[in-house]
Formats: structure tokens, sequence, C-alpha cells
DNA sequence: CGATCTGTTGACTGTTATCAACTCCGGTGG
DNA sequence: CCACCGGAGTTGATAACAGTCAACAGATCG
């Protein structure tokens, strides 16, 4: 990952969600910053910091964790194109640790930057705002998971929603994708046992909607894993072209799908 | 409930975050808007509105509530002071229900009243951008709550942060509180079923740290309700003088507090 | 090549949901 | 005034779900 391209990864992220017209993007290309690589599991930004940077994630995952007290609950999580502190640029202090899920590699934005292309160009200043309710966003929808749906729906859901967050910001093309996720990670992201969440994702691969190994997942039958997660996308604020595009599909994914499953005709 | 006094319960929310200059206040003062009263489980927006104005809370409880497949669901709760759709002032469709629990009092404030407040003190925006952060903050905490606790501790957190909010805001006095809920909305934000919900607060009630009769609460024993909920208010963001307050009440509580409640002597 | 982390399995326990019945209460209409 | 009704709270029995403990296999990494 170059430095000189990082930026591209924001404007791949901004573009999900809203229009990005070519000086916009100029503007971004500006971007300063400081890239860092982090191992698995270590901490990006700790409880407490107050810092005049944003992260922005440019390859991996990371997540919130909260590690006080709950068992190392994992609020949020982020894929490559988000800001996870974006709501700081107008200061405020950390109140949850940022931790790599699996290896990663971040940069180190000022919030200046971010002060100076929302002055700029309101286009961009909306956009910006979008980010953060779609933040809020996210988080309501994982309420109603973690509170209204059992293990197999709440962790089919999660795997939904990464699919389609990589898929908006051009990663994740044949629905197949990297996924470094611990098992234990993916129950603390759930709220069910590290034990459980293992016989939850032992439950989805018999039941044919996917496959999990080295670290990759595949999705084999997009529309039921949809069906079972109650899966429906417009929570993510994703412009239509993505979601649409990403419904549609009927579902002949990997190597030796024969029958496609899904939708008959029409 | 005067529409001539509606503004003192913004005032009395930001304040609670932030210190309020007289001047803010009397920007404050200037507050437009239109009273609408709500009977119990009416709804105040639904889904999918557009609207111009933000809802000021001023007497009673709302909440948003996930109605889609989620057996309703209830995201947040808000008390009087909160402007549940505060981060709609920016322009964006409403993605929930906010639905009153019990009889409630809204005054509808137009977008541009906030906008132009922020204009004229930079406080007041960051006081605004403060109680939006505090959304934010409140839900990853829930997020905690429903992946990590058992049903009872997470009634008693819901309860614990009521008590405080209310307090910050100056009502619960004497932690005795009005909580016209239904067992059934309890449950619903507590994302357990209502019978269970039933016998949850029965238990609490049982260990003697609460009463709950004719719609009205009383904390018998604050600390062990804040040690059972593990409750920590950090993550209300609050000004210490409101959390430090309630923090040090030894338990004495309810009806016959003959002697002052508050810091006895050091 | 041993140490450690991750994934896997079985047996058991504990928590919570579900179903069904019944009470209590306030309101409403006969 | 009383009969009735619906909503809310309560209870017990049962079943589904998820947590815990313990052991072990396989991978990974110094």
């Amino acid at each position: 990952m170059q430095v000189g391209f990082a930026f591209s990864k924001l404007a791949d992220r901004l573009n999900s969600v809203s229009d990005l017209s070519d000086d916009d993007v100029e503007l971004l290309a500006a971007m300063p910053g400081t890239v860092k690589h982090f191992g698995t599991h270590h901490h990006v930004l700790r409880r407490g910091d107050d810092t005049s940077h944003c992260c922005l994630l440019l390859q991996g995952y990371s997540c919130w964790r909260d590690d006080e007290g709950s068992g190392g609950q994992i609020v949020s999580i982020q894929v490559p194109g988000d800001v996870p502190d974006l709501s700081t640029i107008h200061g405020s202090r950390i109140t949850c640790n940022l931790v790599t899920l699996g290896p990663a590699v971040v940069i180190f934005v000022p919030h200046a930057f971010f002060r100076e292309i929302s002055e700029q160009s309101p286009a961009l200043l909306r956009s910006l705002l979008k980010l953060m309710l779609i933040d809020t966003s996210m988080l309501r929808n994982w309420v109603v998971n973690l509170g209204s749906r059992d293990a197999l729906t709440r962790v089919a859901h999660l795997l939904c929603e990464i699919a389609m967050r990589l898929r908006a910001v051009g990663l994740n093309k044949d629905f197949q994708m990297p996924l470094p996720f611990t098992q234990s990670d993916l129950a603390a992201a759930c709220g069910i046992s590290a034990v459980h969440a293992n016989r939850t994702i032992q439950e989805l691969r018999r039941s044919g909607l996917l496959q999990w190994q080295a670290k990759t997942i595949t999705i084999a039958d997009w529309n039921g894993l949809v069906r079972l997660a109650e899966f429906s996308p417009e929570y993510l604020g994703l412009r239509h072209q993505f979601t649409d595009e990403f419904r549609l599909e009927p579902s002949p994914p990997q190597f030796h799908a024969r029958n496609p499953v899904g939708v008959s005709s029409p």
C-alpha cells in the first residue's frame, strides 16, 4: 500500500454513500498522513487517548472493543475505507479501544485536513456527516441484532453486513473475502461464547450457506444467507447502485455450484 | 407545560453536559416551536418521515423502536430535555419509529433554529455536537449491555441509566421517579421476553433494590443497584458535578428521607 | 520442536423463551 | 349498578437455546 494512493480508499468509501465530483477527489488527493502497519489484535487507539489525527483504515479490519469488565464486547467493526474515529474531528476523547482484527494498515490523518476539505466543499462536508450518521445507524442495527435475534441469525447478519460493506468499496467481487477473524472475535462481536460461535459457524457450513477456511470466507448461497439473517441493507446508507447490484446476484458464486441457487427463471 | 418555558428543558440538558453562559441561555430563550401532547404508545415520528423540525421531549419518555420484523426492539430511550432526532438538522430521513412510552409532551422546533444558534454561539454548537456524540456513546454502551450481560443486569443497568439521566436534568431528586413503562416496554428495550422481564423485576424487588408500583419506581438501594449493574456513568458524558453528586449518595433514599440527601462530611 | 493460539467436540448446567392459564384493574356500555 | 372487556401483571410447566468446563487436534511460530 503506497501512501500516495491512500486517499483513494477514502474516496471509494465516500463514493459509496454519495456522488463524488472530480473536484472533491482532487481535494482528497492532497491528503497528508502517516501510514502504520499493525499485527493482529493490536491496539490502534486506547481509551482515553486524545490525538489530533483520525485513523483511516486502508487494509484489514479493526473494531471498537469495550474491555471494561464486559468480557471484551466488540461494539462495531470497520472495513477498509472507514474512519473509525471520524467523530473526534471536533475534539473529544476516545472512549473505547480500537483494535485490529487480523493484520491491518492504517493511515493517521490530521483532523485539520478533514476540517479544511469540509470548508472547501459543502458536498464533502455532507458526505462526511453522512458517514457519521451511518455509523450511528449501524450501531442501532446492531442493537436490534443483539436484542432480537438468536446466535445463528446474528452471525449470518454480521457476515452479510461485512460482505456488503466490502462490496461497496470495491472489495469482495465474487462472494469471497479475506476474513482473518478469530472465532473468538466473532463471538465477541455477536455476544455469544466462543464455543457457541464455533457450533454456529459449523451449522452455516453444514447448511451449505458458506465456507470458511484459511482465513477466507466464501459465501456459497448469498440469497439463503440474506434470508436467514433477515438482512436488509438500507441502514448502511449505500447508494442504490451498490445495494441493487448485490441484491440481484442470483448466487452462482464459486467453483462447483452447478445449479444456481435462488430465483428460477424470469 | 407552557410554551414559554419549553426552552428551559433544552437548557437543562445542555447544561448537564457543558457550561452554559447567560448569553447562550438568552439565545435558547428565543426558541420557537409547536407543542403537542401524546398518549401512551403513540407515534411521534415514523420511519421515512422527512420533516424540517426536531422534537424536543418536554415531559415523559420516548424511544426509537425498530418495528421491522424484530419484534419491536427498542433501540434507545429519551428523557425530558433530549432531542431524539437532533442529528437530522443537516437533513436526512428518519430510519426508525419514535414512539412515546407513557403520556408525553413534545415541542417541534424548526431545524433553522438550531442552525442559527450554532452559528451565533460556538459554545452552543459544541454542546449540540456533544449531545450527538453522547447519543452514539449511549448506543455503544447499550450494545455492550445486550451483548455481554444477563437479563437481571441489563434491567438494572437500564434503570440506573434512566435515574442518572433524569437526575442530570433536575428530575428524580430522591431516587423516586415516574416510570410509566409497561413491562413489555422494558422487555423490548432489554431484548428479553415480557414474561422474563416480569420475573426479573420481581427479583429486583425481592432483593430490596427497588420498588415499582403505580407507574412509579423507587430505588431503595442505589449502591446495590449500581454494583449489580456494573454501572459506571462516564459514557453519559455528564459534567462531574452531576455524576459525583449521585455516586456519593450512600443509599438512604426514598419518601421519608429526613436528613438531606447528599455529601455528609469529610 | 516445544509453546501457544485456534478450532473442535462432548457432557453438563444454567438461562431464557414459549405456551397457557389466571388475576387484577380500569373503563365502557347495557 | 353490574357485566363485560381488554390490557397489564403474574404464575407454572416445558422446551429451546446458550454458557461452561474439560479435553484434545491442528496450526503457527519462535
